[in-house]
RNA sequence: GGGCUUGUAGCUCAGGCUGGUUAGAGCGCACGCCUGAUAAGCGUGAGGUCGCAGGUUCAACUCCUGCCAAGCCCA
């Protein structure tokens, strides 16, 4: 134990925090900040689990920094706050890594290669970067439970994944069903929205009118148009909008007449040719008319009456096409659902790998989009084209690997969240989101259009869908909920080692009925699933940890990417909804981009992407994550740059260990270790009292802000207390301080500054862990009065008594008042090292007064001035104005305001002064009559002081008295000739202790002023002696200007 | 195309819900001061059509409508 602070000058923050961190994995810290709130309430925080398969970016810093400064700051609360890490291991973009990686593509090759060894890889690719990502957390001081994370490949995360969804199916919430969706043939999967969102691109597509003859009309055709070719194959009907005018118009060319049908709004558009409207129509008198197919391909399946017919469809509009729409149930969710509702089947000749079937004799194996060409030939050369243009347009491609999308009827398993819907909305009401709009704007309306979440996923690695369905009776399906039910079924021992993938889980299968074979369908879960269900899965829950879960949920808070609004924050809300009829979580932070200085999104293309190791080891991590929480709102997009870190370094870091430094050199002198009783602080000095009131006000404000998840408020708060702090309270008490021999008053300041110094550690701990660790062990080790580190330390606790809001007025008023003489000096050219003999202050109010005469000391000793004197109305200097009490006049004037502002304006020093005595006043407006003004409704401004220098800032009014008398310039000469000896001391690099002798030479003036100040002079630089004339010995000669004149001072450090 | 967010000084951001007449802070810049926290500290100054256009009102940065720009999410 040591009895002297650290010194320090220049703080290496990389450095100190790589230090902090050997230390707090030496001590335990992270455990003990649970073992110490082992009986405390618990504060549950779910992490949200990220894929360890790409490198973490310096966006996971803020989202990390958001989670981890919540949880420490309520662990300073007293909660016992368990986090749990967390892995989200499978789903597309581990696949797509490791199919690259081998070479492969395609389902074809994937099975090719086999299943298993490919999930072997998978498993062992999705941790790839896991060491990178737990050094970044380490690193950066994110706590989290690194030891014993959930995992979501684990069986018994897998389990309770199958459990919840067991249980779903036996709510009535899961069914089958088919989903156009749009699918990528080139990875033989479906994408989710998201994905698909990554890639759309702008692409040249065909763009094609098509003609579809009428039935039994001659060459009346239905015009139509698309920009996918391939899909007039499986054309089964033509939809019309029933409220919308269409045309039969007359078309000849040469000897060929033929009609069209089409919106009438798209004929201009559309038609090339010279025509003639022959008829009109309404689109419901469409409805029912029956066509050829263009290819007769799907004949081979349906019958003619089984569709080709027009159908009415109100998302049909005269913006594009024609008017009448090409449907093809099988590959447009719109087509799809239309159709359904119209009775008419699709037809879907194109095969999972995207190509043609041999349904379609003429294009088989020909890949869907290849195959444009020669069907638009086919269907030219079928006379049933009107018009082959080129389209420019933004389509859907797979955004990893390129290819095309299509929109695909996929045979799918569906939770119906659409049945649940109304809970979700109500329950997201509860929900406190941060920001509100993301809850109530792109959460809230995305819950009211809600649709069943299809789940089903055509890949290889993730969890399997627990659904086992009969060989001879696709009817009969039997759903798994667990392994036990698993190994019952199939008839294994329990003993027995079960991997929970494919391919081996496939091969469990169970005697079906009549005869058949259960056998599992070869889906697997959307991802989102697994992750969604964390709160119960990564305890293992039903099967363990019952109680663990059910005090564990829901969640109090939960924090990621506004990117997670329709992912994690979506399928925890649905599952938690579902299951557990409640909210999965209370309070979430949806946090914005970290964009370049410049706001372009981060990109490894454009390389200006923030590598999150490099900054945080140039500036160290608490600079990032100060820097991140208090530049603005998480919410909010920020724009990285470094010279935002470099201010933050600068100014607060920088200004917190100057704080510090400052008070650990005098504390060492003076052997200051907070031994014996504190001062009562009603005994301390205005200026001890006015400091622990605004510590006690930050502790306050910031304890509400964080509580409302107010990060940048709360840091805000901070950062402008230490400016106080260092700037006001140790800037005007530094004489209390280097005051020789001890004293009450000297201990009360030590004990004041401490007492800041030990708050502000906690106050900055939750986001600059490093930074208040740090101060908190440079001041904590010396004195031992608190926990062995600030983060099992407890929050400070507000003491409403040292709040003293007049106080902080006063204070206020004296800064003010500072303020306001300093720019008067400036102006009049006069050094604060000149004394002056007075400030005049023209306040009326006595309570005003009273305030002022208490600060009066720190007012006049910050501004080197003699005296304050108040001057009252009748002193024929006070100017008065007046402004009109806007809020309280408006409201009863109306449209009288402008001419009785005008008025007021206008009014004298007399007029107000009368209307002080009387409390009224009349305004005369002319014409609009008279307008009588009670006492509220004027502000009086007491400004003007005729013939002095006055400064009036904020209604408040100081002048300054710049007569200089000779004392007063005597005192001045002092000062400078203090300020030459001081300046020298340090020349010559002597101890702030060190005794002196001082001679000089210089005017009959100087000397006579230091012979009159002696006594200061000597006190001010430690002078044993003073003498008129240059020293015989000496250690540091210089000669100066001191006023007008030159002097020679020669200085000599006496022996000890 | 739809939903949501953002637009205030050269830069980063407050203020805006609850309208009130001098729109704030920090950085940067310029000038000065102070110096026993000194590779620190303080003050002063310049710098704003509060994205644009309408509207409501005695009064609009603030409320309403439309538009423009940027971003996110979704199609």
């Amino acid at each position: 134990m040591s009895t002297q602070f650290d010194e320090v000058k220049q703080l290496n923050f990389s450095k100190l925090e790589v230090e902090t961190l050997k230390w707090w994995k030496e001590q335990n810290i992270f455990e003990k900040s649970l073992t110490t709130r082992e009986e405390g309430i618990p504060f549950t925080f779910y992490e949200g689990p990220p894929t360890a398969n790409g490198k973490p970016g310096i966006h996971h810093v803020m989202a990390r920094t958001v989670k981890d400064m919540f949880c420490r700051y309520k662990t300073l609360k007293g909660f016992r706050v368990e986090r749990k890490g967390g892995w989200d291991t499978h789903g597309l973009p581990v696949e797509i890594e490791v199919e690259k990686e081998l070479g492969l593509e395609g389902r074809a090759q994937v099975e090719e290669y086999g299943v298993a060894e490919y999930n072997e890889k998978c498993r062992a690719s999705v941790l790839k970067y896991k060491d990178l990502w737990d050094e970044l957390t380490t690193r950066m001081a994110y706590w989290v439970d690194l030891d014993d994370p959930y995992i979501t490949f684990d069986n018994d995360y897998i389990e309770s994944v199958w459990w919840a969804f067991k249980t779903l199916y036996e709510k009535g919430l899961v069914h089958k069903g088919y989903k156009i969706q749009w699918y990528s043939p080139g990875s033989g999967t479906v994408l989710s929205s998201h994905e698909v969102s990554l890639g759309y691109e702008e692409t040249q597509d065909p763009s094609i009118y098509v003609k579809f003859r009428l039935q039994m009309a001659g060459d009346v055709y239905f015009l139509a148009w698309t920009t996918t070719p391939w899909t007039i194959i499986s054309n089964m009907a033509l939809a019309v909008n029933p409220n919308l005018d269409y045309a039969k118009i007359k078309l000849t060319e040469g000897d060929r007449t033929e009609y069209y049908i089409l919106a009438k709004g798209c004929i201009d558009e559309v038609i090339d040719h010279d025509y003639e409207i022959v008829e009109e129509f309404k689109g419901e008198d469409l409805i029912g008319w029956v066509y050829d197919p263009v290819f007769d391909y799907a004949l081979e399946e349906y019958d003619r009456e089984d569709a080709w017919r027009v159908i009415a469809a109100d998302y049909v509009t005269t913006d594009e096409g024609t008017g009448v729409v090409h449907t093809a149930p099988a590959f447009g969710a719109d087509d799809y659902e239309t159709c359904q509702k119209a009775d008419i089947p699709m037809f879907n000749p194109i095969d999972t790998d995207g190509k043609f079937t041999d349904a379609v004799p003429d294009f088989e194996d020909e890949w869907f989009k290849d195959a444009d060409k020669g069907i638009a030939r086919a269907i030219k050369d079928k006379h049933l084209m009107y018009k082959h243009e080129t389209y420019l347009h933004n389509y859907p491609f797979d955004w990893r690997k390129g290819t095309p999308l299509m929109s695909y009827p996929v045979e799918s398993w569906f939770v119906e969240t659409t049945d649940v819907k109304d809970k979700m909305v109500s329950y997201n009401k509860k929900i406190n989101w941060k920001p509100k709009s993301t809850g109530s704007g792109r959460f809230g309306t995305w819950l009211e259009n809600n649709v069943d979440w299809a789940v089903s996923r055509q890949r290889y690695w993730g969890s399997p869908i627990p659904i086992w369905v009969s060989d001879k009776d696709p009817e009969h399906i039997e759903v798994i909920g667990s392994v036990e039910e698993l190994k019952k079924k199939a008839g294994l021992s329990d003993e027995e080692e079960i991997d929970l993938h494919r391919p081996y889980i496939d091969e469990v299968t169970w005697e079906g009925p009549n005869g058949g074979t259960m056998r599992r369908i070869p889906d697997l879960l959307d991802v989102w699933f697994d992750s969604g269900s964390m709160p119960f899965a990564q305890w293992h829950y039903p099967f363990e940890n019952k109680e663990k879960f059910e005090d564990n949920f829901p969640a109090d808070f939960i924090a990621e990417g506004v990117d997670q609004t329709r992912g994690w924050f979506y399928t925890l809300h649905a599952l938690g909804t579902m299951l557990f009829d409640q909210p999965a979580y209370k309070n979430v932070v949806a946090n914005g981009l970290v964009l370049d200085e410049n706001g372009n999104k981060m990109s490894k293309s454009k390389g200006n992407a923030v590598e999150p190791f490099e900054v945080i080891q140039k500036y160290g991590a608490d600079t990032v994550r100060w820097y991140m929480m208090s530049n603005s709102s998480p919410w909010e997009n920020l724009k990285f740059s470094e010279d935002g870190l470099q201010e933050t370094q600068r100014k607060f870091f920088n200004t917190i260990v100057n704080t510090y430094s400052f008070f650990a050199m005098y504390a060492n002198i003076d052997e200051f270790i907070y031994s014996g009783t504190p001062i009562p602080v009603g005994d301390r000095l205005e200026m001890d009292r006015w400091v622990i009131s605004r510590l006690n006000t930050a502790v306050k404000l910031v304890d509400e802000h964080l509580d409302d998840y107010e990060p940048t408020k709360a840091a805000r708060v901070v950062e402008n207390f230490v400016e106080e702090l260092s700037n006001w309270y140790v800037r005007r008490n530094r004489r209390r301080f280097w005051k020789e021999g001890s004293s009450l008053d000297k201990t009360a300041a030590y004990q004041t500054l401490y007492e800041c110094l030990v708050d502000l550690a906690k106050l900055i701990s939750p986001i600059a862990p490093f930074l208040g660790e740090w101060l908190y062990q440079r001041l904590n080790t010396v004195t031992q009065q608190d926990e062995e580190s600030v983060h099992i330390s407890f929050y400070p606790t507000v003491e409403e008594t040292a709040i003293d809001k007049q106080l902080e007025h006063r204070m206020e008023l004296a800064r003010q008042i500072s303020s306001m003489v300093l720019s008067l000096r400036n102006k009049i050219e006069i050094n604060v090292r000149q004394p002056l003999s007075r400030i005049i202050l023209p306040i009326e109010d006595q309570e005003e007064r009273h305030a002022i005469e208490a600060v009066k000391d720190i007012i006049l000793d910050e501004v080197n001035v003699k005296e304050i004197q108040f001057v009252d109305d009748d002193s024929g200097i006070v100017h008065k104005t007046a402004k009109p009490n806007y809020p309280k006049l408006g409201k009863k004037l109306g449209s009288k305001m402008k001419p009785v502002a005008a008025k007021v304006s206008e009014l004298t020093t007399e007029e107000i002064t009368e209307f002080e005595e009387t409390g009224s006043i009349e305004l005369d407006l002319g014409d609009q009559g008279i307008v009588q003004l009670g006492s509220e409704g004027l502000e009086i401004i007491r400004t003007g002081l005729e013939g002095w220098s006055v400064e009036t800032e904020n209604g408040l009014s100081v002048a300054l008295d710049t007569d200089l008398s000779p004392e007063l310039v005597q005192e001045g000469l002092a000062r400078e000739f203090v300020n030459r000896i001081q300046n020298m001391r340090k020349e010559a690099d002597f101890e702030v202790v060190d005794r002196i002798a001082i001679g000089f030479n210089g005017s009959d003036q100087l000397e006579e002023a230091i012979e009159s100040m002696k006594e200061y002079v000597k006190s001010e630089t430690l002078a044993e002696d003073i003498v008129s004339h240059e020293l015989d010995v000496s250690d540091f000669v210089k000669t100066w200007e001191i006023g007008e004149e030159e002097s020679t001072i020669s200085i000599r450090r006496n022996p000890n």
